[in-house]
DNA sequence: TAAAAATACTCCATAGGTATTTTAT
DNA sequence: ATAAAATACCTATGGAGTATTTTTA
């Protein structure tokens, strides 16, 4: 304290309300389990601070002025403030209520995604769930940066500062128009899907994913690449659009649009739907994550 | 303080909003006026007290937890509040804001009352009037409870506890329905109109008014009233149906009902409106009296 | 190894206690 | 005369300082 000016304190305010209560020192002090003249002090040092008288008193007769009536008011929503800060911060520690960013591929929106968000929503009611769709590499950076908590990423590449946790892995399969040559196939081989204009995701948005499909590929004739998307739901329009075929996680099957096919894609590599975690580690992304694997 | 549990102090919530800011205790410690050392211990005792955890540090890094982000929105209101609540007692002690209350009997609305209000709020824009239509006699009981600041009455009795400011005075008229038999004289004698049913106000709730009027019929016969009333709407209403005459302030003239005359009284005393204020004597209940007067 | 947080200790300002005086009814 | 607030004075808790150690990137 020293020389600097020390200001208002919680307990004079606290002190206050019992005095403006009580409208009587010493019983005001015996609630406070102190004794009087302290309490005394307490109140002129308070007024002194303040400007202001508070209380109108003699030695027979305390109460409230009208300065002192306004800022019991106030004081009284100050102490309750207090007390609501102090509760929610402990209900924040633990998981009771918070905020949880979760960013998730398209694929991971038919069955997996909406299955784990109910479970956490009914086990967290007070928690609020921000739910963002994003590719895996826009996700590696905001988780990295902060602006997730949770991600949901296809086939992340490993980076310092996440950690993983899969969650389903899936085959790879063709994605043709109805009316392709290669539709009349049972299944597809990746070099002769190869023959053909593709779609596919663009690279530094999925580079674990496309890496995938790429591997796929392996050995066989240069691609022919006529587009790249960014989303699943663009990826299917452009091959029923007949721009192209494509490669996707088997479950686009749970998505299909009219006009549109899938193959097995024989010899391809599978693909994992990862959850990720910065490093930061919230108790929240734990539980979030856990939801989404109990099911 | 001895074996009481202490409890959280407004000093440790601007330290944690210091370090909250700066996520650096040397440089928080540093705006504070401080130095770093009982920083780091009044945010540990911080945390003890909250149970909670508020940052996450290393010696290289300092962020908040999740619980921190919540207590730090609360803990930023709850300070800036607490400047209002200073703020607003110092406003109320110079009455620049506050609430008065203000009684008034109904003869007060027509010229003063609206005149004194529209000064009043126009100096004192902060401050909630509430204007309450009472007879003197029940303001006098409400500005001695304290249910009222300040009181607009008619010749109100000298009650000790009760200060009075006289505002404005004026005669006593006759009140006749317009078909009268006295209605054809230009000033009537208060012994001639005691010969017809009258209609007065109750004695409990205006005694000192209807004491001038009892004055005024002093040494003529005997009153016939048919009928006491509490407000002069309803006097004159009930003179406009022929129930009987009446004795009113003069003022009166401003507000007359259609089939309703006045004519002087002669040799009546005079009325005064009377303004009151409570022993307390709040100065927001000087101020408007002033304006009252200022007309 | 360097920067920053944590620890150890010292000191004194002040919250709180006890005894007493003042004041208003 | 009495009850209650104010004053005087004392004690000791704990907040803040200085010096130093520990930790991690």
């Amino acid at each position: 304290m020293h020389y600097e000016r020390v200001g208002m304190e919680l307990r004079q305010l606290k002190y206050f309300l019992a005095v403006a209560e009580e409208l009587n020192f010493a019983r005001a002090a015996e609630r406070l389990h102190m004794t009087q003249p302290p309490l005394t002090v307490a109140i002129r040092k308070l007024e002194e601070e303040l400007g202001v008288k508070v209380f109108e008193r003699t030695t027979r007769r305390v109460q409230l002025t009208e300065a002192g009536e306004r800022f019991r008011e106030r004081a009284e929503k100050i102490v309750l403030d207090v007390a609501a800060a102090k509760q929610d911060a402990a209900d924040a520690s633990d998981g009771r209520v918070g905020r949880l960013r979760v960013g998730f591929v398209s694929s991971a929106s038919y069955a997996l995604l909406p299955h784990g968000v109910r479970q956490f929503r009914a086990d967290h009611p007070r928690v609020e769930l921000e739910l963002v769709p994003a590719a895996s590499g826009e996700q590696v950076e905001a988780l990295l940066e902060g602006r997730l908590d949770v991600g949901i990423l296809r086939d992340p590449e490993r980076v310092p500062g996440l950690e993983l946790t899969p969650l389903v892995q899936e085959s790879l399969v063709a994605v043709l128009p109805a009316d392709h040559p290669l539709a009349a196939s049972r299944e597809i081989a990746p070099a002769e899907l190869a023959r053909f204009p593709l779609v596919l995701f663009s690279y530094p948005l999925m580079p674990g994913y496309v890496g995938r499909v790429l591997e796929a590929f392996e050995g066989g004739p240069r691609l022919n690449v006529v587009q790249q998307a960014v989303h699943q739901e663009t990826v299917l329009g452009l091959v029923a659009a007949g721009v192209g075929c494509s490669v996707l996680p088997a479950s686009v099957g749970d998505a299909l649009l009219p006009g549109v096919v899938v193959r097995p894609l024989s010899g391809a590599p599978l693909t994992r739907l990862v959850a990720a975690r910065g490093a930061k580690g919230s108790a929240l992304g734990l539980r979030f994550i856990e939801a989404l694997t109990a099911s």
